[in-house]
DNA sequence: GTTAACGCGGATAGGTGATATCCGTGATTC
DNA sequence: GAATCACGGATATCACCTATCCGCGTTAAC
């Protein structure tokens, strides 16, 4: 079980969004963030695709929170960029065999199939309850409340 | 995010040797499920080094549960054989860029790495409450009792 | 209009881990 | 001693993740 390490880079790109003041570049994100700016944009273009940012092109472009930061959820961004299928794949071995379970039985998942898809909704459910506007608050108490205004100066600066 | 398929195969043959009267050779598992009989032995040494099966060699030799049916848990298997790893991992990306977080801030995990960890517990303690038991017990229900009379008998015929 | 900055998409390597197979060794039973 | 079986290592294959690059279209500034 793993899961890509771009996950925690759009986790972060969209909590420097949600304190920005206008659009971001993905340079700028990556600058940031000390991280590889052209597979950044990969990752980015992700969410740009799921909906969670929006890019502006052209001269003064960026990315923007699409929604408010307490609408997203980390749920939404590991599924923009991880991917929407399942963990737990099913490759219905209980066909195989001398004794294969019939066509009837085997419309509905058994219970193995079950257990492993339930557990996974409380993973996922678990992320849901979590949104991007939380995630800069608790980061606001772990640094200090003067991380965001820092932040905000130098995304201002430099350029 | 995507886990072994070698879950699966785990899993079923738990179940299989859960209702299982002495030890069965990989090569009978493999059989029964129709999958490879060398990757499945694999699995099966994953488990085996777990300490969920106890492997007897020799000439009648095979695979038994060490414990009972109703002390393993699915999350036992799934930990044997894909791994304890969690399935995020920390890059500690908010020690990079112009803005780098201090030592002190980073002896413990941030915001998002915390709600990640807990969305995984949340997973496994979702796994951790299904026993192999739990799962024969369901397949009972769902393929019919006389399911596990029938896995007797040809796991003790065609030898 | 020209230029520069920016996002987008595809093409393309490279690397890592999962998948799958094989063989030699040792243990057990007959 | 022969047959059966589990074990561990070595190996090959393959899929996917990681990472980079380039050309294109768009937009704003000059
Ligand atoms: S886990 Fe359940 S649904 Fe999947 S192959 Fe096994 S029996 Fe079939
Ligand atoms: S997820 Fe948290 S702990 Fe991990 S790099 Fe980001 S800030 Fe650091």
């Amino acid at each position: 079980m793993k899961m890509s390490g771009g996950v925690e880079w759009a986790v972060h790109c969209c909590v420097v969004l949600s304190e920005a003041e206008g659009p971001v570049p993905a340079q700028r994100l990556a600058e940031f963030h000390g991280i590889s700016r052209t597979y950044l944009a990969k990752h980015l273009q992700a969410l740009s695709r799921a909906g969670i940012v929006s890019s502006t092109e052209g001269r003064v472009g960026g990315y923007v929170l699409t929604r408010p930061a307490d609408q997203v959820s980390v749920l939404d961004i590991v599924l923009a960029v991880d991917g929407r299928e399942q963990a737990f794949r099913c490759t219905e071995i209980r066909q195989n065999g001398p004794l294969p379970a019939s066509q009837e039985v085997c419309r509905q998942p058994c219970g193995v199939a079950r257990v492993m898809y339930a557990a996974e909704q409380a993973w996922r459910s678990s992320l849901k309850d979590v949104t991007v506007a939380d995630l800069a608050a608790s980061v606001s108490v772990d640094v200090g409340a003067g991380t965001f205004p820092a932040l905000r100066g130098w995304l201002a600066g430099e350029g």
